[in-house]
Formats: C-alpha cells, structure tokens, sequence
DNA sequence: CACTTGACCTGTCCGC
DNA sequence: TGCGGACAGGTCAAGT
C-alpha cells in the first residue's frame, strides 16, 4: 500500500502543514510500535520532513528526528492551520480522527493535530538523535538507492542506470523480488513493482542477471515513470491509504496491470492479464506480452 | 548465500 | 443473516 509515492505524497503535505510548527505534546495511546521518550520532541519545533524510501523522518530543531513507517494501513492525518479543506475527511479513516485505530496524537502550537492511525498496527514511530538516524535504525542503515522522482531534490545516493545494472546483474532472483528488495532499491513495492514490469514487458519471473542492457535500461525508466505518475495522481488508495488532509489519492484508477486480472493487456489488446504469486504476493502480468 | 514461510494485526469480501 | 476462511501487502525473523 503506502510506496514511495504513497509517502512522497504524505511528505509533500506535512511540509506544507507542519514544518515551521511546534510540538507540544504528544499523546501515546497504544505504545507497542512507539519509541523513544516523548521529552525529547515536546515543545521542539519541526524543521524538516525528509522521506528515504518509504519511511518519513520529521527532523526537530533540537537535533532529535522523528522516524516513521506507516506500513499497510498506518495513516498520518493533519488537522489545523491551512488546511484546504476541513470539510473533507475519506471514509477510509476507519473510526475517524480519534477512534479505536489513533494509536498516536501530536498536538502541535495553533491547535495544530497530528494524529497516527493504524488498523493493523504494523507501522512505528521511533525518537531518535538525528545524527544517530542511520546508526540506530537498522531499517534506515540498511535501505539501498534512491530511485530519483525530484531531479530539483535528488536524494544524496540516487538509483542511477548504472547502479540499477550492477544491482540486477548481481543476483539471480526474480526480478520482482529484487525491485521490492529495500536493501537495494528503496521505495518499490508490490503496485509500482507489478506496473513498472508490464510497462517495460518484463516478466515479472525473470532472472534479474539475465535481463540485457536494453531491458535493464527499459526497466529502469519505467519504474521512474511509474513512481513519477503515482506522486502525480497522489498515490494509489486501492486499500487504506489517505494523505494527511484526509483525502484519497487516485493512482488507483490508473494502474497499468495491478488489479487488473482477467481484463485484456492494454499492450496487445488480446491475452488476458494473469494473477499468480510470488514469494507470496499478488503478481499480474500480460503472459503475451512479458515474456 | 538464496529462497520460502510465518508472524505481526484487523477489516473486507466471498461462498455456504 | 451469520460464520469461516482467504486476502490485502511492508518488513523482520526463523526455517529449509
């Protein structure tokens, strides 16, 4: 669910509403998947939000950061100053803003709300001292390139064609299980994964060491063009996803082969996409058309 | 090392 | 209408 673009999108709008703001208090009510001590971040002010693959870090102004993973379901909603429109809040924020699924709550100055919602509750939020970010977390020590969505705002380790080639050309896995792989390229997931390969008419199945030069370099331009339109559309709100002003993206209704089973390929306009699993998730394909 | 399966959780949907 | 089971995908840990 939340994929690079997914975050990317709760990124663009937490800057917007929270930066320049202070915390001051926070309301932990359900603490499994939160860490650290809420001392250290109330009454701090928010100088940044920064996304690495699909975790956010919200850096405070006295050196401490803020560190989130909103895996399936976790969402980030804001309500306060600015906001376009208070009116609107998507059904799918099951229970609403402070319902049985708000694990966490910020309440910022100006009556600002930050509230973190969780059905499922895999998702954390961990304090940390910023310059220790990448010592401490093992998730964000251990993430791998960057593919690059802002070329105003390149990530300091970019997924260039060359990395990408020397990533495949190491491993014999199936290419789809090494786009998700985060220790290699960080953000893909299952959505980006299954539309990147039908764009490039790469069968999900394949090697990765055995896609040539023209493949790989086709690959690489459509996972950039796949996350690209999905931070367009705002991200895909097929299961739980909202953005932080409560609305849904619309990815959803764009997506090349996700979802699409049994619908004809919009390549060849014959065969039928085709549902299997692999390593346990959901793969669709055009079997005609990704070989 | 590669790869698979299960665990973490709860809501939704489908078939009976 | 209710009930059981499959399914949804992100990551980590354990097992083969």
């Amino acid at each position: 669910m939340p994929e690079l673009p997914e975050v990317e999108t709760i990124r663009l709008q937490l800057e917007k509403y929270i930066v320049g703001h202070k915390i001051k208090d926070v309301d932990v009510r359900y603490g499994k998947n939160f860490e650290g001590d809420v001392k250290n971040v109330a009454g701090v002010k928010i100088i940044a939000v920064r996304r690495f693959g699909k975790a956010l870090v919200i850096d405070l102004s006295n050196n401490y950061a803020i560190a989130i993973h909103v895996k399936m379901t976790g969402q980030l909603l804001y309500r306060g100053p600015n906001l376009r429109n208070p009116a609107v809040l998507s059904k799918k924020v099951i229970g609403g803003l402070e319902g049985k699924h708000t694990h966490i709550i910020f309440y910022l100055d100006k009556n600002g709300k930050l509230y973190y919602n969780d059905i499922r509750k895999f998702g954390w939020i961990k304090i940390f001292i910023s310059s220790e970010l990448k010592i401490k977390s093992d998730f964000l020590r251990k993430l791998g390139f960057e593919p690059v969505v802002d070329e105003n705002n390149p990530p300091k380790n970019p997924l260039t064609p060359g990395k990408f080639s020397e990533i495949l050309s190491h491993t014999k896995r199936a290419i789809k299980i090494v786009l998700m792989d985060q220790q290699k390229i960080a953000g893909i997931g299952n959505i980006y994964a299954n539309d990147a390969l039908w764009l490039a008419r790469i069968n999900p199945k394949k090697p990765a060491d055995k896609l040539n030069k023209t493949e790989t370099l086709k690959l690489y331009k459509a996972v950039i063009k796949v996350l690209k339109k999905g931070i367009k559309y705002k991200g895909a709100s097929e299961n739980a996803f909202v953005t932080p002003d409560g609305e849904e993206g619309k990815y959803q209704n764009y997506t090349l082969v996700y979802g699409h089973e049994g619908e004809p390929c919009k390549h060849c306009h014959k065969a039928k996409i085709v549902k299997i699993f692999l390593a346990g998730r959901g793969t669709y394909f055009c079997p005609v058309c990704q070989r």
